[in-house]
DNA sequence: TGCGGAGGTGATAACCGTTCTCACATCCGA
DNA sequence: TCGGATGTGAGAACGGTTATCACCTCCGCA
């Protein structure tokens, strides 16, 4: 495998201290090419571009450690298809997808201590949340719609907040 | 079918103005038995101890009737099935979800507008969003562990922000 | 009360995303 | 160079969900 130092510190951040390979390197170059959110067949087909032979396992295994390691993360379901977006910052934050071409932006988290006290009133005890928002990104809420991709979850999981 | 003043309002709250049956109100019944978070299987169990004659695939009709109306709502995947939450608050409200024994309570949006306006710097024009809170209810807070039903989501889909 | 159409039902097959298994290949430390 | 640990690909299996089809039930109408 031909990796250069940035594809090194790819695969360190993609996958932590555990062994790499070309393959994996495909897969974590797939994440980075990928733009919005993405589910784990686009990400095959991503990393077949640049290796046809890689199979279907070896890509569950991959996101799955990169999940583990916070590189990509989980943000819901898509017709019934897991959809993860690649996490730039791993400290804590949410997701902005956009219900029109599928993007995903970060966002800091909207909800401070007090609030969330206040949210669990009742004797709940929180110790963790999630908070997804969805809207239009700036290029489509200009009206020239982007372009959507064909995979586009328009609705993450349909259960977006009325 | 036998249905009293009470369960022709279930029936009219769960699935609107639609054609009503006794499966659809052993279903909607079972909803109501239900506690905390449910999957389709599991509203299937409930709904034959009525009827053992439900069939699944009405089960799974009668559960998109009722997300449908908002009566039921989707809050995440467990085990790769989906997990819905019955909601006595129809109007704009989010879930306290147990991760030691799968209770689901209600509370109200922690969001304001202006924390959203904020998130949402970047151009996003954020239109809805989703809230899942997660820890322990008064019950497992306590340390009396409540009892954990065997199909207890630990996690929704294990994505809680870190 | 009887009729007919709309729509709900149960059984079952099919679909499809995901996971498991197994033999083989590759990597890395000794 | 060797050997153990771990990644890989192919393909089968699993399991939740959906589609199909013939039949049944409900409801409005005359």
């Amino acid at each position: 495998m031909v990796a250069s130092g940035r594809d090194i510190a790819l695969l360190s951040a993609a996958y932590g201290a555990g062994r790499t390979s070309a393959q994996r390197l495909s897969i974590a170059r797939a994440t980075d090419a990928a733009s919005g959110a993405f589910t784990v067949d686009d990400l095959a087909c991503l990393a077949r571009k640049a290796d046809p032979a890689i199979g279907t396992a070896t890509v569950y295994r991959a996101v799955a450690a990169m999940a583990r390691e916070g590189f990509v993360q989980p943000v819901g379901v898509s017709d019934g298809r897991g959809l993860y977006v690649r996490c730039a910052d791993v400290g804590h934050h949410h997701h902005l997808v956009c219900t029109e071409c599928g993007a995903v932006a970060e966002a800091p988290c909207p909800l401070d201590a007090s609030v969330l006290q206040a949210a669990g009133r009742g004797g709940f005890e929180i110790t963790s949340h999630e908070v997804t928002l969805y809207g239009l990104c700036a290029a489509c809420a200009s009206g020239s719609a982007g372009p959507a991709p064909s995979s586009a979850p328009a609705s993450a999981d349909g259960s977006a907040a009325r």
